[in-house]
DNA sequence: TTGACGCCCATTGTATCCCATGATATCCCA
DNA sequence: TGGGATATCATGGGATACAATGGGCGTCAA
């Protein structure tokens, strides 16, 4: 599984085109599709835009598949989250280009900020993206006294 | 098993044809059918029209046909299902053309919105889709705490 | 005969391919 | 360990291919 680490901030050219952070194209390794896929978040609190690999598309579709296909439960969360998603492939140099109703929803102009947040990540307007790094982490750190990790699995899986 | 991603509107010409979006296309590949299955939709709420590939098809007849055959169960779901099902070939530029009982029930004129829904997708007249969406993304956000979608299997599988 | 459908070709806008460039990071060797 | 050579990355722009769309025409069937 891919793991996307740290931030880097691009910027889009005028054609629409940002080059996805060769970390990551990295993390994505040899997937069926050369690309990433992106819809927007399901997050009330913010508007940015989430991304991933097909593989995990991949996934998340076999596990709605798993619901009765003929209910509503199984049609919301179809269409929430296929519907709304877009495939962009890499161009020769690792670039992608943006839908404009996703760029528009993140209010993102000349650069986008792409965070790591493990088996993900995401896309913000960098100015958004430090407003919103700087609250959680205040949250985090208050919350520091509560949180627990969860203990390591059996030092086997890997 | 194809992967139906994103949403398109493309508009149907005089003669009835529509585009059927590129990257769904390559979803289907090189099925033994060049083309799509499409019926109505088994949900009351709206009219959409369900498409999805032949051998997705052949998938649920499987699966109906594990329902005890002399059942009013299986009449039913075989009957509705498959009864009403059309295919519908590709033309040479991967075009079809929708049979006019499924353009009248999804109240379709110029456009039609190719929605993504993963294994399948459905066909919308636009404005009733983007309101359909709305609906579908607030629950599914209202839902987003309680449902637990199957967490991706551990690293071994891709 | 007439309408519908399949097959073919033309057009247009967009995005993809391909090449070039500068800056930064990495490597190699003394 | 330091400094120059080299590779990698982000970025820009022109040429090209492809997708969506529109229309013509022949064939088949009612």
């Amino acid at each position: 599984m891919a793991l996307f680490l740290s931030t880097f901030i691009n910027r889009i050219d005028r054609k629409g085109r940002v080059s996805v952070p060769a970390p990551f194209r990295a993390a994505l390794g040899s997937q069926s599709f050369q690309g990433i896929v992106a819809f927007p978040s399901l997050n009330e609190n913010y508007d940015a835009i989430e991304a991933c690999g097909i593989d995990r598309m991949e996934q998340l579709s076999a596990s709605v598949d798993r619901l009765n296909p003929f209910s509503d439960e199984h049609g919301d969360f179809a269409n929430t989250i296929f519907g709304d998603s877009v495939q962009l492939p890499f161009d020769g140099e690792g670039r992608v280009i943006l839908p404009r109703h996703l760029i528009e929803r993140a209010k993102i102009a000349e650069h986008a900020a792409f965070v790591g947040r493990g088996a993900t990540f995401q896309i913000w307007q960098p100015d958004a993206l430090q407003a919103f790094q700087t609250a959680a982490r205040q949250r985090a750190q208050a919350a520091r006294a509560t949180l627990s990790l969860e203990p390591p699995k059996g030092a086997g899986d890997g």
